[in-house]
DNA sequence: ATCAATATGGCAATTAGTTGTCATATTGAC
DNA sequence: GTCAATATGACAACTAATTGCCATATTGAT
């Protein structure tokens, strides 16, 4: 194996504790989700496609799990999970006769809104005391990092 | 139920953001991470764990597992197939008989520094044509967000 | 020192997550 | 249109992650 010498920049040294930090907080938010009753047994999945079919409208499993970036058979668990629950309803799908696509139904849309004005709750609380710009900066910074690696697993 | 009327912040706007972009990247960084051979079918525990004995010296099992908001039997698992890879060993503890302490071997720090050779690289990649000063604010609010929640759910 | 409460590692049981296979559907090249 | 390549959902098999339980160890209050 050859020794590869890495040069380092100060924004590349900023993006990697940035990586490890969101390694590291992504499980702290998952404790603290149960806490507040967003993430159950299923995990943060079951929100995380709620959240897409809000924003998004409807998509098939498949697009569901090409986007997340997990397994198409953990979201077609997770669909069928939601079905039973009564969540999401199944739709023809006119671009295509077996994937049927997932819609929120209005019990879905009510639990979505349940959840995200818990996290919101949670944000609210986390953001005081804290310098409007630099966060909405972060946010910012974290989309493009969202986006950067999407691009890249893309190709 | 009550409905309860959530005043919004941008401040508070802006976490939610980035709590929504944290638990969507990860998902990202950990289908990257396999392609760079970072993350294994044990997931990114395996790194973390090298990385938290690295940083923070020896550990016992527990002691990473309330750290990491992960179970105990998760780490447990996890040192125990380390133990076998050999990355790292068991040391006795003078504070606790039962509990060991677990101590990156020699291996253990050349596996550990291949890994985070393969992450900086990423890092640069991704950091290229970003500015270092928004870089580095939003690598600290990340820590601050991390301590935030720490802090909370010590309590 | 005593003892109740908590912590720990091992093991088993359970549950969640992932991968593999197959029949059918869709798409795209020609 | 034809047909090979790819996509899809169902189901099964497998693997990883979590939880439960227990025997022992540690801690802290008194």
């Amino acid at each position: 194996m050859v020794n590869q010498i890495i040069y380092r920049t100060q924004a590349g040294q900023a993006i990697e504790e940035l990586i490890v930090e969101i390694v590291a907080t992504f499980f702290l938010l998952r404790a603290q989700g149960m806490r507040i009753g967003v993430v159950s047994s299923s995990g943060e999945g079951y929100w995380s496609v709620l959240r897409l079919l809000n924003i998004k409208g409807s998509q098939t499993v498949p697009q569901l799990a090409r986007y997340r970036y997990v397994p198409r058979q953990s979201v077609q668990k997770l669909a069928n999970e939601m079905l039973n629950d009564g969540v999401i309803e199944f739709l023809n799908n006119p671009a295509h006769k077996r994937s049927k696509l997932l819609r929120l139904t209005p019990k879905g849309e009510a639990v979505f809104q349940e959840m995200s004005d818990r996290i919101a709750t949670l944000a609210e609380t986390l953001a005081e005391q804290q310098d409007t710009d630099q966060l909405q900066n972060a946010a910012n910074i974290m989309k493009q990092l969202h986006e950067q690696l999407r691009t890249m697993l893309n190709q």
